[in-house]
DNA sequence: CATTGATTCAATCAATCGTTTTAAATTGGG
DNA sequence: CCCAATTTAAAACGATTGATTGAATCAATG
């Protein structure tokens, strides 16, 4: 009645939940929450319409679903970027480009791995109930993770107001390239986002934020 | 036939023309143009249902007609911040500090003066039909001001790449206290975004993105 | 083999959207 | 004053949305 024994050691049920919250997962990234039909995701899945709310009870709580989901993909993927996680401590300039590297990095990428980034950057800019699922899971963390590294570098407190306020300004810079990819696009027509671009955005954020962040603590 | 003379000078027409500009302009820059029914616009404005159709031919085209309307609303309000357009040329500092005060200024306001801002930014983030109309309009021009100040500060081209994307960047942070509110109230509550506090962070805005620039010029 | 409970399927529901239609009311020129 | 053009009003249309229904299917069990 419940569990069947499959070649590949899932039920028919679960494999259909997992191609479920895999279609979800990508169709979320790519074209958000709202601009994707429930129908749109049971088509890429293979599944029937009345799937989506046998498995998971609506299409808020596959949502909810699909971003834990995208959360484990990308963190079962090799930590980008690859390599060693550093032996000893590294300089806050180091670490500040890890951060920035890793944001941009994600967000210009596609496949498995970045969905949850692009999940997360949507909810920034247009919030569904599931946004304080994200910010208790990633957002939260990983802005704290940056003011302690800006307060690192101005040598003062996290709580700071300034440091706070100018972590958000280095976030949003990463932000923007992802949020605002149509405006840019519209005046440079043949402009990529490849990971060269990353690099080279990160390179640059990264000597902005620093010497900016060297000049405003004296 | 046409004309009616008006007490007010406007024929019924002209009125519920503008009463329909009006709202759907507020309503808008409020709940952006995807979330808001035509049925909302036309209630606030006291007309039929039909009026969208019969004065605009259209959802889409009032949004454009609407865009007219609040730049028009916006550029015969006082200009912002107050004050004589300054004597002479000012130096590049005080035309950045002048560029991300009218940028947060508005971006802060409630009122007619803040509609056309408010969709503007609100198109960058979620591009609709009337993207390109913004860009051409406002964002392209307000863009490439802000390019010029920022070269004369690295004492380079307008053109050069590195201008344009820490051009960008600024825009960005302003961007972001706009389009990301939803994240910075979830864990600051009790912050409030007024003309104060547009004040705030304009002055740690520019001196972070002068102390920068200037640390990346040499 | 019949039963059982979980799963899948096609069909449909109720709500909302932008838009259209049809007719009545209003307006200003003759 | 009357007529033709214009504007408003109310209803409904067609499309799309997320959600639901009830029967059919399936695999495992007694």
């Amino acid at each position: 009645m419940t569990a069947q024994a499959h070649p590949a050691g899932l039920s028919s049920a679960e494999q259909t939940r997992l191609k479920l919250l895999d279609a979800a997962a990508e169709l979320f990234a790519t074209k958000g929450f709202r601009d994707v039909a429930v129908r749109d995701i049971c088509g890429k899945a293979g599944a029937n319409i009345a799937a989506i709310n046998y498995h998971f009870g609506g299409k808020d709580n596959l949502h909810l679903a699909a971003l834990d989901h995208a959360r484990r993909r990308a963190l079962a993927e090799e930590p980008y970027p690859a390599g060693p996680p550093a032996a000893g401590p590294l300089p806050p300039q180091d670490k500040l480009h890890r951060h920035v590297r890793g944001m941009l990095g994600r967000a210009f990428a596609t496949g498995p791995a970045s969905w949850y980034v692009n999940m997360v950057l949507r909810e920034m800019v247009d919030p569904s109930p599931a946004l304080a699922h994200a910010i208790d899971d990633n957002i939260g963390p990983h802005q704290r993770r940056l003011e302690g590294i800006v307060a690192q570098l101005m040598d003062r407190e996290a709580e700071d107001r300034e440091v706070r306020d100018l972590a958000a300004g280095i976030t949003a810079m990463a932000v923007y390239y992802h949020a605002c990819r149509a405006v840019i696009t519209h005046t440079e027509p043949d402009r990529v986002f490849d990971q060269a671009e990353a690099d080279r955005l990160t390179d640059l954020i990264v000597r902005f934020a620093v010497a900016g962040i060297e000049g405003l603590a004296r």
